[in-house]
DNA sequence: GAGTTTGAAACT
DNA sequence: CAGTTTCAAACTC
């Protein structure tokens, strides 16, 4: 009978479609009270359910929203029909308001979910995707929902992830002081995108749950309003990826952190020197800054609040430590006094070269120029330099322009210097001479130079040059680019034979120390006292040594190293003693995972040049001992996994 | 302390 | 990627 082309004519002619399309307006605001929960909490359906919303019954007779063309039909369709319901004022504003209630909370939606589930574990990185969703205007939505629509289909991929976020984001929140303080943004959503509810009596229902607490607005607020709670949280978690929420982004990011090693920190460094800085302990002056860097390992999976306790904590284990095991020289006591910065500035009046500070004019102390920029700290007082942004102050700006240049080089805050903490040892051997466990980042570039004096940054760094460098008649006192092997010693002649008259003190003294530091013992002077808590703290490290640092295990990067490349680079202190030496290697590797964990997890040294170890490659003296990298040469990766593994529980305390 | 040299960093 | 410029430290006087 259906068939028949008399029912057919009579189809042709039912009244049906029209009634379908005329409704929208009416059945909009219907539809959108009873739409269902589960739509909003279904990801794959927050298509649909923006276009159900926004669109209005259009949901129902198309099913798939997927469909950009219709969608856009849609939306004009949508747009057309609300004028033409324009006698309705009522139901007009009512719509109007739904429509942008819709719009935003389709962004949040959007936002939310693409920052917080797509992809968890680099929250950090997406933090304006958010930005972007809320600052669509109405008129846009249409477009910008399917392609949002699209977005969150692209990255979306577990059904249950939204709600497992919501979840997520229920915990942080609500775990948190900062309930209320949501649960406010979540008002004032309200209060910018829906008047008109205020004025159906839902503002009094709301305004009931500002007061009270989210139990209570889960039980008394309709769907819809929780919903929006539950959105405006999630946006709160969201604007906490935003610069300047340090502390919940720091929470995501410990999630994020926990699920990938990857996640880093940026400016960590930074943060932890301003953290330091701001410390109230003078104590924690250098020692501090290391257990900084040991900490950061582990503390950058934490938030910045936790971070500080840990820091704190590790701060008083130092001391103690310290106190116990090492005895502190009086010119550490001296520093102990004074703020970490002051510190510095002992050590600059005192040590001489030691720790200088920046003397920038140009470069506003924001460019790798600048070596407290470089070392990833604040310029302070000593500092002679010129407009200076590199302060606390400018927070902002630093870490901006921070991230900016590690956006060009990853590795740009990275130690110049990466020490293999074996190298140097093998005592006794000809390996113990030859400097090739540590090397420069990135190789230098010298031409006049010859590698013998500080502006070489191999030679600066106490390392000799490798196959990495580009310097032409490399004569680099710890170690040539050639591959000659150099006996100190011998070097120490040649070097005085062949004169450079000049050269001399300093270099002398670089070159006695690296004597010193081969014949083992005893050091004493240079600053490095400073860091011997670090020493007490990685036992191993100290004792038998090498221990590869546990580098792999912490993970992450942090500019740790920051802190230690400032130290090490001066030959004076990173060639003092070996038992110091020692230390600082380890920190100096830990540091070096700014980086990489290329160079860290790497056995192989695939990096390339950049890759401090690949450097090591094949540094021709090493031969011998080696595989090839340094890293082979350090016991072919199995002992370094063996040794690495004792050096965990000393981290762990200071946690 | 001023001026020069140097090579990394930044820019083109 | 190479060449050039800018920059600040290292060095010299």
């Amino acid at each position: 009978m259906q068939d028949s082309p008399v029912f057919n004519y009579i189809n042709s002619l039912s009244p049906i479609r029209p009634v379908r399309s005329i409704p929208n307006p009416n059945q909009f605001s219907s539809l959108n009270f009873t739409s269902p929960p589960s739509v909003f909490t279904s990801p794959h359906l927050t298509s649909s359910h923006k276009e159900s919303r926004f669109f209005k019954t259009h949901n129902s007779s198309s099913s798939d929203p997927t469909n950009s063309v219709e969608s856009q039909e849609d939306e004009s369709t949508s747009h057309e029909e609300v004028p033409a319901e324009g006698e309705d004022t009522k139901g007009l504003n009512i719509d109007d308001c739904m429509r942008e209630e819709a719009s935003v909370e389709t962004n949040l939606d959007d936002s939310v979910a693409s920052p917080c589930g797509g992809d968890t574990t680099d929250l950090s990185l997406v933090p304006y995707a958010p930005t972007r969703g809320e600052d669509g205007s109405c008129e846009d939505n249409g477009m910008e929902l399917q392609k949002m629509h699209d977005n969150v289909q692209g990255k979306t991929e577990t059904p249950d992830w939204e709600s497992l976020i919501a979840d997520a984001s229920e915990l942080l929140i609500f775990d948190s002081p900062d309930a209320s303080e949501a649960f406010r943004c979540f008002m004032m959503q309200r209060a910018s995108n829906s008047e008109a509810r205020f004025r159906n009596g839902v503002e009094k229902q709301t305004m009931q749950h500002d007061s009270n607490k989210e139990p209570e607005s889960a039980n008394a607020i309709p769907y819809e309003a929780v919903s929006l709670l539950h959105r405006g949280i999630r946006r709160r978690c969201l604007d906490f990826e935003m610069p300047g929420n340090k502390q919940t982004s720091s929470e995501n990011n410990t999630a994020a952190c926990e699920s990938s090693s990857r996640c880093v920190v940026p400016s960590i460094g930074l943060h932890l020197n301003a953290i330091l800085m701001s410390s109230k302990d003078c104590k924690t002056n250098v020692t501090q800054d290391y257990s900084c860097s040991a900490n950061i390992q582990v503390g950058l999976q934490r938030s910045i609040s936790t971070l500080q306790d840990s820091l704190d904590q590790t701060e008083n284990e130092i001391r103690e430590d310290a106190d116990q095991d090492v005895p502190v020289e009086p010119a550490l006591q001296e520093l102990n006094l004074s703020s970490p910065k002051k510190k510095r500035v002992k050590l600059d009046s005192g040590e001489g070269e030691s720790c200088k500070r920046c003397n920038c004019k140009k470069s506003k102390c924001l460019k790798l120029y600048c070596e407290c920029f470089a070392a990833g700290v604040y310029c302070i007082e000593p500092c002679s330099c010129i407009d200076c942004f590199n302060k606390p102050i400018h927070e902002d700006v630093v870490l901006a322009t921070r991230k900016q240049i590690e956006s060009r080089n990853p590795l740009a805050f990275a130690p110049k210097v990466i020490r293999n903490s074996d190298s140097v040892q093998e005592t006794g051997d000809d390996a113990s001479k030859t400097p090739a466990s540590a090397r420069h980042k990135r190789g230098c570039n010298c031409k006049k130079s010859n590698c013998l004096k500080k502006y070489c940054e191999c030679y600066q760094g106490g390392v000799g040059c490798s196959i990495n460098c580009r310097c032409e008649g490399c004569k680099n006192a710890f170690g040539r680019k050639d591959g000659s092997s150099i006996d100190m010693e011998a070097e120490q002649e040649e070097e005085n034979e062949t004169s450079e008259k000049s050269r001399t003190a300093k270099s002398q003294q670089n070159t006695e120390v690296l004597m010193r530091k081969d014949m083992s013992s005893a050091l004493p002077t240079t600053p490095t006292p400073i860091y011997r808590p670090e020493l007490v703290q990685l036992p191993f490290s100290s004792s038998k040594n090498r221990m590869p640092p546990p580098q792999s295990l912490l993970g992450g990067g942090s500019s740790s190293g920051i802190f230690n490349s400032q130290y090490l680079r001066k030959p004076d202190i990173s060639l003092s003693q070996s038992r110091i030496e020692k230390s600082f290697e380890t920190v100096a590797v830990d540091g070096a995972e700014q980086m990489p964990e290329i160079l860290i997890h790497s056995p192989i040294p695939n990096i390339k040049s950049v890759s401090p170890n690949g450097k090591r490659v094949s540094p021709p003296h090493m031969e011998s001992s080696s595989s090839g990298s340094i890293l082979g040469r350090r016991n072919g990766g199995r002992k370094l996994i063996l040794q690495s593994i004792p050096s965990f529980p000393s981290l762990t305390p200071q946690h």
